[in-house]
Order: C-alpha cells, then structure tokens, then sequence
RNA sequence: CGCCCUGUGGUCAAAUGGUGAAGACGUGGCACUUUCUAUGCUAAGUUCAGGGUUCGAUUCCCUGCAGGGUGACCA
C-alpha cells in the first residue's frame, strides 16, 4: 500500500468522544504503518450545532494521546483550508455539476411541506417515506416544473435545495474491508439533500468532494455511516471518480456497558466513568464533566484500551506501546461486531501502565497531584513513594488518595485493631520493639527489620500479635506497603512522633472500654 | 415498520469442516506476603435456536430469534 492517505472528520459538536478517539486511532495507526498522511478535516457545515471550543478540544485531545495529524486547520497541508465552513463555496460549483449531469436537482419544498408529505405517507401506511421514486414526482422540484419556473425561481432569489437524483431498480454494492460486500437497492435510497436552503453541503456532498480532492485512499469511520455509503459510492459515479473512490472500513460501535445502545456520555454520568478523553467545560455544571486524564489514566493506557475494543492482533500480546501498535496494526484485524464498553478492562490496563514505569517518571506524573492536595515533599521522597505504591492503584490519583498516609498525620487508627491487639502482655513487647526501630543504624528497612526479628523470635514471641499495632501506629490502617519500607522513608524523627502519639493514643481508647 | 450490520463463557476475544474450543478482564479458591496490593497456580462458565449440506459442523447454506445501526435542509 503506498501513499496513504486517511483522514480524522469529526463535527465540532461539542467534546470528542472516546468513540471519535478510537477512530482518529486507527486513522493514525493506517497511516503512520504505511508511512501515509493523517489529516484532521473540521466538519462544520452545520452553524445551528456549531459549539464553541469543540475543535480546540479535538486538538486537545489528540495531542493528550499523541496522535497528532499532520495536515490540518493550523498545520498546513497542501489541500487545506481543511474546515469545510472555510471550503463552502467550492461545493455549490460540485452540486450544480451534478444537476446539469442529470444527478441532481433543484428542490422548492419548505420544510412544512416536507412534513405535511410525511405525515401523508405515513397516514396512508408508508412508515418511512422516502423522498424518492414516485413521491418525488409529486413535490416542487426541478423534475415537476417546467425549466421556465425553475430559472424563475432560481432567480427570483427563493430558497431552494439541490437533491441527489437516485436511479431506479438498481443495485449499489459497497466493497467494506471489514464487512465484505454489502448491497442495497436504490429503491430503498432517498433523494438526499447535498446543498442545503442556506447554501451549505450536507455532509454527503462536503465529505465526498473533499475526500476526492484530498485524495484520500481510506475512509475508517464509525458503522453509524455505512447505511448513506450508498449514496456516497453513488456520487462517486456520478462525479465519474469510481476509480479513485477510497477504500471503505465501517468500525462497529462502542456500546454501553450493558450492551444496549451506543455508549454516550449519560452512560459515563450515570455509572462514574469517563466517556471523553479530557475534561469539558459547558456553560452548565450539568454540560461538565471529566475525561480519562482527570479520572487517572495514563493516555497509552487508554489508547491500548481503545484499540482492543474492535481490534486485537492475533497474538497473546495485550500491552502495547503506540510504535508497537503500529507495527501490529492491521485493517483485517478489526472485528464485525460492536463491543461493549468495559471500565473494569480500561483499569487494568492502566494498572499495568502505572506499575511498569520506572519510580522517576511517576514521581514526575504524581508530584503535581500530590501538590494539588497540599502534600509537600522531596523529589527523592516522592520517587520512593511511587515505586512503594505503584502496585497498589489503579488511577495516578490514587497515589494521592491512597498513600495520604505519607503526608499527613494519623488522625483516626482502625479500631479493630486497636481493640484487638493493644493489649497487656504485649505492650511491653511493642515499647521494645519501637525502641529497637528507633535506634536501629542506618535507618532502613532491612537492617530495622532484620532487628526486630531477631528480637521477636528470641523472645518467643509472634509477628501477628506486634506488626498490625506498628502498620496502624504508623498508617492509621491496616493497607499500604511493606511497614519497615515506609518507616524507613518517614524517617527517624517523624515515626518518633507518629509512635508516641500512637501509644498514648492506644492506651487511652482502650483504658476508657475497660 | 423498511433497509443495513452483527451473533463464540458475565465482558473483550482467538481458532477450526473432525481429538478435551486459546488467551485476557471479571468472579471463587489456593500459594506467597502474618497488612493491602502485585504475582503464580487453580476452579466455574461458552460456539443464539431450528432445519439443511456432509461420514462429520461452532465453522458452509436457509429460516427464525436476539442485539445494534440507520431512516433530517445533523453529522
């Protein structure tokens, strides 16, 4: 395959879907593979749904995960300008060669007429009226009035479409990588509006023309799509630019975590899971909401969570970086059916991502997030930190939920514990024991830990009856990791006064339930 | 309702016209760790249904059923 060329078309309707994000993946996987071009084309042709800052966000969100295109609005590219809103009159000129071949027409209808069609049709049986066949015999359009009406009404400056005009009893097959050969009847087809009243193009005609002229080679997008490939494969013909139509490959969906639907950002309202890759700020709380970074997740992670769901190599290799991705990547690899949406599977791989980078790097990722809640501390501390914890979260901001304990003072002991292990014959024990740990040199884990084992053994005496007392004296609970490991990084003077706060703390609890 | 797509464990899925149908997530158990994790081992669980073709079908065909998509001067 050479000189590639894909494309990423999303509408600025608002934030990038996690959907929009697996197919600009794709895209981008195609084109890096072959050493093709991955273009980003802004689809605006609809001002009514226009919303401000939703490119700014598909830009945002690309270069969160790292998959910038490389042509683009604000990136040059030879084929620019690449927002449809910036091509429009170029599109009129294309919608009228298609009248003066007989492939379209001018339509008069108002949109009250077209109802009032509607409502007739469906009054009289006709579930889905098509604006085709038979009926369009029966509306205001260039096929029913005589071409002086026409020329009088183009010029008398009325508001007029321009329909595709679907042939008859013919089949349309469209050739999809991933689903094979699918035929329609153009029977089934309406006379799709390709120039709107407001001098637009729908989105058959701006996609069409622009994919030509951008010559692209592959068009990866959503299965929403494939029903209105027909009329695209037609228009194609139309034009007479069948032998450089594109390649078609009709993603399936992501569904809800319950399989019924496409997964849509109520469904991350309602079950407290990101739907979008970064957070988006409405003009209402209700219209805000976080994405994948602000929830915790590491972009690779959810990269190599998206590219899963729909598509896996065939091997038993699940951890994937981008460049692996791309190596692996193939179009025959992607599956027919839609796939649901699982949170559980996008947490672990994120897990796995966290767990596998070095202390460093985390530290890196976790200080600003540490910072955030007020934890102030060393870089050398919050590296050790991240190497004792990374096992133990799911999200970077775990680190600081989780490991609070490392920051802060202990404010409440789990009680149980307390209750359970404070008790008389081994409080002498447990003062022994802190003393041998504080005086322990060097202060680390395993020279402390090799101390007090030797201790508790000479004294006959058992690990469960003193260690929970230590973790809680020092964590508050009865979690975390290795308690030599965090003694050792709180250091000499701060587990001095977490431990006697601790015991005095023991004491009195207990002496009041006696 | 029309048209289109899809149908392998709870989820993501591999493979095959013919021995016991991979693997991962999740779930249970065991080991390790006298914490929590992680890790290793292990268990349960599946080819939507019915016909047909065939010596033999999860695989090919048909029908049914189920789920999804689409049916705008939205994309």
């Amino acid at each position: 395959m050479n000189n590639i060329r894909v494309r990423f078309a999303p509408s600025p309707t608002g934030a990038l879907h996690i959907g929009g994000v697996r197919t600009a993946l794709y895209n981008y996987l195609l084109a890096k593979k072959y050493n093709g071009t991955f273009i980003l084309r802004i689809e605006d042709t609809d001002q009514t749904r226009y919303i401000e800052g939703a490119e700014d966000y598909i830009m945002q969100s690309l270069k969160w995960c790292n998959i910038l295109p490389v042509e683009g609005p604000g990136m040059g590219g030879a084929y620019g300008p690449y927002r449809q809103s910036e091509r429009k009159d170029l599109y009129k000129k294309y919608a009228i060669e298609l009248v003066t071949k007989g492939r379209a027409y001018y339509a008069f209808d108002t949109p009250e007429e077209l109802d009032a069609m509607r409502l007739r049709e469906k009054e009289k049986g006709n579930h889905s009226p098509l604006y085709n066949g038979a009926i369009k015999k029966s509306m205001t359009n260039s096929i029913t009035l005589s071409d002086q009406e026409v020329k009088e009404r183009l010029e008398s400056g009325a508001p007029y479409t321009i329909r595709l005009n679907i042939p008859s009893d013919e089949t349309v097959i469209v050739n999809d990588i991933i689903r094979g050969e699918v035929s329609f009847q153009t029977n089934d087809l309406d006379d799709k509006i390709v120039l709107k009243g407001d001098g637009m193009p729908t989105y058959h005609l701006a996609n069409i023309v622009d994919d030509h002229l951008m010559k692209i080679t592959h068009v990866i997008r959503g299965e929403e799509w494939l029903p209105s490939t027909a009329h695209h494969v037609l228009m194609y013909r139309f034009f007479g630019w069948e032998d450089t139509m594109p390649t078609f490959a009709h993603l399936p969906l992501i569904l809800k975590p319950n399989g019924k639907g496409k997964l849509s950002k109520r469904d991350g309202d309602k079950l407290g899971m990101p739907v979008f890759p970064l957070a988006w700020k409405g003009k209402t709380p209700e219209d805000s909401f976080d994405g994948f970074k602000e929830h915790g997740f590491d972009p690779q992670a959810v990269l190599n969570f998206l590219a899963f769901l729909g598509w896996n190599p065939g091997t038993e290799q699940e951890i994937f970086s981008l460049d692996e991705l791309v190596e692996a990547f193939s179009l025959d690899g992607i599956g027919k059916s839609g796939a649901r949406f699982d949170f559980d599977k996008a947490k672990w791989f994120n897990e796995q991502y966290i767990s596998s980078k070095n202390n460093k790097t985390l530290a890196v990722l976790v200080k600003p997030l540490l910072e955030e809640k007020g934890y102030n501390a060393t870089d050398d501390f919050i590296e050790t930190f991240c190497g004792m914890m990374k096992e133990r979260v799911t999200f970077y901001k775990d680190f600081a939920d989780k490991g609070y304990y490392f920051f802060e003072p202990v404010k409440e002991y789990d009680a149980k514990t307390v209750k359970k292990k404070w008790k008389d014959e081994h409080k002498n024990n447990f003062n022994k024991m802190i003393e041998i740990i504080l005086n322990t040199d060097p202060f680390d884990p395993t020279t402390m830990e090799n101390k007090v084992k030797e201790f508790i053994t000479e004294n006959e005496l058992k690990f469960g009856d003193l260690f929970p007392l230590l973790r809680v004296a020092i964590a508050g609970i009865v979690k975390g990791p290795p308690v030599f490991d965090m003694i050792a990084l709180l250091g000499k003077e701060e587990v001095k006064q977490r431990l006697e706060k601790a015991t005095e703390f023991f004491e009195n609890t207990t002496q009041q339930k006696v």
